[in-house]
DNA sequence: CACGGTGAAA
DNA sequence: AACTGTTCACCGTG
C-alpha cells in the first residue's frame, strides 16, 4: 500500500491526478485525499476517486450500442430462460471489446487467485499482480528473467525477451526452472508459444565462455561440437590465435563465496520464502556445476570485442566469469570492508547475483542513487580482492570514488591511486586500485608523456576487476577502446537508469554483460533506503502577451519563451517560499542558462553554471549547505552529473532537455538521499514546472515515463493556491510582464547573433557571488569580438543599455495601448534586426 | 605550475 | 520535431 500523505504536505487547492502508466492502463485506484484545510474551502469539490478510462463497463449500454450498429451480439439474452445464449453472447461481447487482444480461451486454473501472474501468449509480456502476499518473491525472479516495462503501483508489467532469458541464464537458471516456475506462477497454463520462445532462446546460451588467462583470451566450452560451430562463423575463426590445438582441461571446482560485512537479514522474511517455496516448488537460487572436461581456443585481444558481438548474433551468447579465487597469477590485493561497513538487504541480493556461484560475473548492476552504489562496488572489489580499475564520468566523481573507499574499506593511501588530466599517480605496491575517467583511458588522439607511461603501466598488466561507473553514459565507441585496451578479468558496470533516448543502451549488453540486478524503487523508499517522493507538474498558464509571441516564433526561440513566461516565475517563487518556510533544502534546475541567470537574479539566489570557476561553485554549495539563509541554489546542467551535490529535500524544474527521461531520472535521484523527516508520508518534493499549452507538456510527458515505470505518480496542479496573495509577488503588474517579454524577446536576439553567453548585466545582488562569465556589458563585447561576428554596436558594449533604454519608452505605450502597440513594437525589433544584419555584413567584409 | 583557450565527445 | 550546454585533456604562456 502507498503510504498515506499528509494534507499538510501538499501545497495545493485544486489538484486532479492522472494515471498515465502503460496505454492508460494504470489501474491503481487511488483515493486522493482532499486537503481539508481553510486553503481548500472554497474550492470546488475534488473526486475522491477516480476510475480509470475502461476500469468499469456498462454492459448494458455497450450491447445495446452494438445491436444499434448490427455487428454486435445483439440484446441481451434473459440469462434464467437460456443461460447458454447469454454466455455465448457475453463470450461474443468480450472478443467484441478486446478484439484481438482476446485471451478469454486461455483458461484460468482453478486456484488462480492464489497466483499472481498472467502472461501475454502473443508478445511475451507479463503481468503481475502487485498486491499478491508472494509478489515480492515472484518479482525477484521477473527480475531475473525478464525485462521490467512498467511498475505502477498494483499491477507490474515484465516483457520476455531473448536477452532477458540470456541474462537468466546467466545468473545461473536453467531452461526448465524458468518453465517450471512461471508455470507455477502463472494463473493461466504458460501458452506453448511461450515455452518454445524460452526453449529456443535458452538452449544455446549459458554454453561458451570468454576467460582471461595468463594475460591471453580464451573462449571456453564444455561442448566441443560447440566450439566447432563457432568456429565455422569467418568472423570468429579470424580471430583465433593458433597456439595449438584445442585445449582441454578439468573444471574448475565449485566454491562458495562469502561477501564481507553482509548484514543477516533478522526479518520474518521466512514465511514468506516457504510460501514462495510451496507455490513455486524449486528454490531457484541453487545452481548445480558438474566436473567436465572444458575445451578452448585462445582469440586475439583486439577481436574479442567482435567476437562477442558475433556470438551475441549466432545466439552464444558469451558469459565472462572469473574464478579469482582460484587466480594465483595475479597478485592478491588486501583488502576489506571494514568491520563497521554493513551491507543492505538489496545490497546483498545484488552482490549474490554477481558472486553467485563462486566467481565474478561480468554484468550491469541497476540502482537508484543514492542507493548506495558505491558501496556495492566496493563490496565488489573487497570480494574479488586483485588489482582494481574504477572509471567514471568527471574527475569529481573521481575523487568521491577515492573518498569512498577510504571510508568504507581499509585500503592505504598506497594502495589507491588517482589518474585524471592533472594527478597521474601510480600505486607502489605490486597490487592495487586505480581510479580514473572514461575519457582518460579511451580518448585516441596525441597524449601527453605522463599520460602515456600511465597508459603502458595500466594495459601492461591483467586487471583483476574493472568498475564502470554510470555505464549508460559511455556507450559504444569510447566503450570499445576501454574495454579492449584494458585486460580485466570482471567486468561491473554500475547505473541508475538504463535508459537512453538513443539505441545504443543494447550495445552495453555484450560489451559488459547482461544486467544482474535491478531493483524497484518503490520497494527501496517503502523500506525506507530512499526518500518517498511527492511528484508534481505544475501548469503555469502562459500570459496572453507570452502566448502571442510562443505562437509566432520558431521553435528555438519558443523554448526561451515558456521557459521565461510570467506565470511559472510566479510558480517557481510561490514555491521556493512556500518549501523554505516549511525548512526545506531547495534545488531548482534549468537547462536554459539564460532562464538559470533570470530566474535566481530576480528572486535572489545563488546560482551556478558551467561558467562558474570551482572555487565559486564550492563556496556557493558550502553556504548551501552550511548557512541557514541560503536554502535554495539554482543549477544548469552541470546539476545533472559531476557536481556533489549536498542533500537537498525539494526539486524544481523549470526548463529541461527535450524528452530526456534519464535526465529526469537523474535529478530525482538528486533527492533521494533525503530522509531527515523519514517519519511519515513524503519526505521530499519534485516539481516540473510546465507552461500550458506549449510543447513543454508533450516533453513533459516523455520525460516523466520513466519514474512512472517505476511506479512513480505524478500529481497534476493546476492552481496554486495562496499565488496571488504574495506579497511581493514578480511580475505580477502587465507593465513588468511586458517588460521581461521585451528583455527575452531581444536576449534571444543577442543570443542568435553571437553566441549563447547572453548576460543579463548591471545590478549583482547583494549578497550573491559573482561568478566570472558575468562581466556585464563589456564581457559580451569582449566575447564577440572574439567571434568576430558580432555587430559594431555589440563591440561597444553600449548597445545592451541603449537598446533597453529604448524599448522602456515602448513598453510604456504598450501597456496602454493595446494590439497595435505591440505590432509597432515588433516593427521596431525588426529594424534594429535589420540594423544589426546590416552592420554584421559591413563588419566582415572590413575584417 | 597555474591559468585560460581549444577541440572533441556525447 | 528538435539540436544546446558542458566536460575533459592538452598545450601554450608568464
Amino acid at each position: 500500500m502507498p503510504p498515506k500523505r499528509p494534507a499538510e504536505d501538499a501545497p495545493v487547492a485544486s489538484s486532479s491526478k492522472r494515471a498515465r502508466g502503460g496505454e492508460d492502463e494504470d489501474f491503481a485506484v487511488e483515493s486522493i485525499q482532499n486537503s481539508d484545510d481553510e486553503r481548500a474551502a472554497e474550492e470546488e469539490p475534488v473526486p475522491t476517486s477516480i476510475l480509470p478510462r475502461g476500469a468499469t463497463i456498462n454492459i448494458t449500454a455497450l450491447t445495446r450500442k452494438l445491436a444499434q450498429t448490427k455487428k454486435g451480439p445483439g440484446a441481451i439474452p434473459d440469462p434464467h430462460a437460456d443461460l447458454t445464449a447469454y454466455r455465448r453472447q457475453q463470450d461474443a461481447l468480450v472478443s467484441y471489446i478486446f478484439r484481438d487482444q482476446d485471451f478469454s480461451f486461455l483458461n484460468l486454473k482453478p486456484d488462480h487467485a492464489s497466483r499472481p501472474l498472467w502472461i501475454n501468449p502473443e508478445d511475451g509480456h507479463i503481468i503481475l499482480e502487485g498486491f499478491s502476499p508472494i509478489a515480492e518473491q515472484a518479482q525477484d525472479f521477473l527480475i531475473a528473467i525478464s525485462e521490467p516495462v512498467s511498475r505502477p503501483a498494483f499491477m507490474h508489467e515484465y516483457k520476455l525477451t531473448s536477452y532477458s532469458l540470456y541474462a537468466a541464464v546467466s545468473v545461473g537458471l536453467e531452461t526448465n526452472d524458468i518453465i517450471e516456475v512461471l508455470g507455477r506462477l502463472s494463473k493461466v497454463p504458460v501458452p506453448e508459444s511461450i515455452v518454445q520462445f524460452i526453449r529456443d532462446c535458452t538452449i544455446s546460451y549459458g554454453k561458451v565462455k570468454l576467460v582471461l588467462k595468463h594475460n591471453k583470451y580464451f573462449v571456453e566450452s564444455t561442448y566441443a561440437d560447440t566450439l566447432q560451430l563457432l568456429l565455422k562463423d569467418n568472423i570468429i575463426r579470424s580471430a583465433r590465435v593458433m597456439e595449438g590445438a584445442l585445449t582441454a582441461s578439468k573444471a574448475p571446482v565449485k566454491g562458495s563465496v562469502v561477501i564481507p560485512g553482509t548484514a543477516k537479514d533478522p526479518e520474518a522474511k521466512q514465511s514468506d520464502a516457504d510460501l514462495f517455496t510451496a507455490v513455486v516448488g524449486v528454490d531457484n537460487d541453487e545452481i548445480e556445476e558438474d566436473d567436465e572436461t572444458v575445451h578452448s581456443f585462445q582469440i586475439d585481444d583486439g577481436k574479442i570485442d567482435d567476437v562477442k558481438k558475433r556470438c551475441n548474433e549466432l545466439d552464444y551468447p558469451m558469459l565472462e566469469e572469473y574464478d579469482f579465487r582460484n587466480d594465483t597469477v595475479n597478485p592478491n590485493l588486501d583488502i576489506d570492508l571494514k568491520p563497521a561497513t554493513t551491507i543492505r538487504p538489496y545490497q546483498e541480493k545484488s552482490l549474490s547475483k554477481m558472486f553467485g556461484n563462486g566467481r565474478a560475473r561480468s554484468g550491469i548492476i541497476v540502482l537508484p542513487c543514492g542507493a548506495g552504489k558505491t558501496l556495492v562496488g566496493i563490496t565488489a572489489a573487497c570480494t574479488i580482492k586483485k588489482s582494481c580499475l574504477v572509471l567514471c564520468t568527471s574527475s569529481v566523481s573521481v575523487h568521491q570514488w577515492k573518498q569512498q573507499f577510504m571510508m568504507w574499506s581499509n585500503v592505504t593511501d598506497k594502495q589507491i591511486a588517482v589518474f585524471t588530466s592533472d594527478n597521474k599517480e601510480k600505486f607502489s605496491s605490486e597490487s592495487g586500485i586505480i581510479v580514473s575517467t572514461y575519457s582518460m583511458i579511451a580518448t585516441t588522439h596525441n597524449r601527453s608523456h605522463e599520460t602515456k607511461k600511465m597508459m603502458d603501466f595500466l594495459t601492461s598488466r591483467e586487471w583483476g576487476f574493472i568498475l564502470l561507473d554510470e555505464v549508460h553514459v559511455v556507450p559504444a565507441a569510447m566503450f570499445r577502446r576501454v574495454v579492449t585496451t584494458v585486460k580485466a578479468h570482471a567486468k561491473l558496470g554500475l547505473t541508475a537508469t538504463l535508459v537512453r533516448e538513443d539505441d545504443k543502451i543494447s550495445d552495453l549488453n555484450y560489451m559488459i554483460g547482461p544486467k544482474l540486478y535491478e531493483a524497484n524503487w518503490m520497494d527501496l523508499a517503502a523500506k525506507g533506503h530512499i526518500a518517498n517522493v511527492q511528484c508534481a507538474e505544475v501548469w503555469c498558464p502562459m500570459t496572453p502577451e507570452f502566448y502571442r509571441e510562443y505562437l509566432k516564433e520558431q521553435s528555438r526561440k519558443r523554448n526561451l519563451l515558456y521557459c521565461m513566461n510570467p506565470g511559472k516565475f510566479q510558480a517557481c517563487q510561490f514555491l521556493i517560499k512556500y518549501h523554505e518556510e516549511r525548512g526545506d533544502k531547495i534545488i531548482v534546475f534549468s537547462d536554459n542558462v539564460y532562464a538559470l541567470e533570470q530566474y535566481a537574479r530576480k528572486l535572489g539566489k545563488l546560482y551556478i553554471h558551467g561558467g562558474t570557476p570551482g572555487v565559486e561553485r564550492l563556496r556557493i554549495l558550502q553556504h548551501f549547505q552550511f548557512h541557514p539563509n541560503v536554502n535554495t541554489i539554482f543549477l544548469s546542467k552541470v546539476g545533472d552529473t559531476s557536481i556533489d551535490l549536498p542533500e537537498a529535500t525539494c526539486l524544481i524544474q523549470i526548463s529541461a532537455h527535450f524528452g530526456s527521461r534519464r535526465q529526469e531520472a537523474q535529478r530525482l535521484g538528486r533527492i533521494l538521499r533525503a530522509k531527515r523527516r523519514n517519519d511519515e508520508g513524503f519526505n521530499a518534493f519534485f516539481y516540473s514546472l510546465v507552461s500550458k499549452d506549449t510543447t513543454e507538456m508533450y516533453y513533459s510527458t516523455k520525460r516523466q515515463q520513466f519514474l512512472i515505470d517505476q511506479g512513480y505518480s505524478f500529481k497534476v496542479i493546476t492552481e496554486l493556491d495562496g499565488l496571488q496573495a504574495l506579497p511581493d509577488l514578480v511580475y505580477r503588474t502587465r507593465d513588468e510582464q511586458i517588460e521581461l517579454l521585451q528583455a527575452t524577446l531581444q536576449a534571444n536576439e543577442s543570443a542568435a547573433d553571437f553566441g549563447t553567453d547572453v548576460k543579463g548585466s548591471e545590478g549583482d545582488l547583494a549578497g550573491s557571488v559573482t561568478s566570472k562569465s558575468f562581466g556585464g556589458p563589456s564581457t559580451a563585447g569582449y566575447r564577440a569580438a572574439k567571434r568576430a561576428t558580432g555587430s559594431l554596436t555589440a563591440l561597444s558594449g553600449g548597445q545592451h543599455m541603449s537598446y533597453v533604454e529604448q524599448n522602456r519608452s515602448a513598453n510604456k505605450q504598450l501597456a496602454r495601448d493595446s494590439a497595435q502597440s505591440r505590432h509597432k513594437l515588433f516593427k521596431k525589433r525588426e529594424k534594429q534586426q535589420q540594423q544589426a544584419k546590416k552592420e554584421r555584413t559591413a563588419g566582415s567584409k572590413q575584417g
